[in-house]
DNA sequence: TCCTATTTAGTAATAATTCGTATTTACACA
DNA sequence: TGTGTAAATACGAATTATTACTAAATAGGA
């Protein structure tokens, strides 16, 4: 992913991309990927604005969230973490995990040893130590379902 | 967590812990937090604001934000979700998951076919249906320990 | 070349969360 | 059971990330 080659490899398929989804491959869209893909820090909106800036100095950061949302959009990038609009509070203090569907935003725990207890990977111990697993299933509700099956 | 002797015996260890920690076991702290603890549906902070001020009808929404922040901070109840102040970008397409720096907010990527292929525990079925799954790891990354371990 | 989606610029709106400060309250101790 | 004091509250104002609006300029791509 660091490599030039595999970058502008990267980009050129953003073109084809941009081509099936019928959106354009402009210069904004490209840099902004392209310093996406050239990066493995994951940098927030601020911090691709101020790099892409220096190739292109007239971009607006407003042209920057617009697109971090299309790229997004179309499955081309991917946002980390949940980013919910409001923070949700859990009084559950036994160690579990959540189901969130992206419909409604509900929210249920659930139980689970074996990924309770499931050891972090050898390449993460050498970016630092571990002290808790947050994981989170993502999907749709039964409500959410059914009321989904109807519209269709 | 849902009978009212459950409620108040948490209630109960709450004021407990607030000896234990040196803060105050005041009306408003105990009603936010019997609140949280009376409902599985992991409310947002106005949500929890709205319900405790039908019982204290003066309560202010920002005691309700700075109750829920200092009753995370004793681990009291906890977060759903990541919540960083930004959002952050990443453009690996792969299936992978995320190490996290709590300290600097550093992220960084790892792969586990285990936890890619991970089937959802049979709980969740009754919930809804399953289309990803979100892990992240906590922890120190290796600079913020050093950095850690130079302080103390 | 031409049509249209997109960008720019610059301001303003939103919306969640936090801050400043005067006032009140929990609670340790007398 | 009072009381002094640090901690906590209420309330409005401030912050901060993000989105929206406009009109005018630009540039994909057919």
């Amino acid at each position: 992913m660091t490599s030039q080659v595999q970058i502008d490899q990267r980009v050129k398929s953003f073109i084809a991309a941009c081509r099936q989804h019928g959106i354009k491959a402009t210069q904004q869209r490209m840099e902004i990927l392209r310093e996406l893909a050239s990066t493995e820090e994951h940098p927030d909106a601020e911090t691709v604005f101020a790099r892409v800036r220096k190739r292109l100095p007239t971009i607006s950061l407003d042209t920057v969230y617009r697109t971090l949302r299309t790229l997004e959009e179309n499955e081309i990038i991917s946002r980390v973490g949940s980013m919910r609009e409001r923070a949700r509070f859990d009084a559950n203090t036994a160690p579990h995990h959540h189901f969130v569907c992206s419909d409604c935003g509900l929210i249920g725990d659930f139980y689970c040893d074996e990924l309770q207890g499931f050891p972090p990977p050898p390449e993460v111990a050498d970016m630092g130590s571990v002290d808790s697993v947050y994981i989170e299933l993502r999907g749709r509700c039964r409500a959410c379902q059914i009321k989904r099956d109807r519209t269709e």
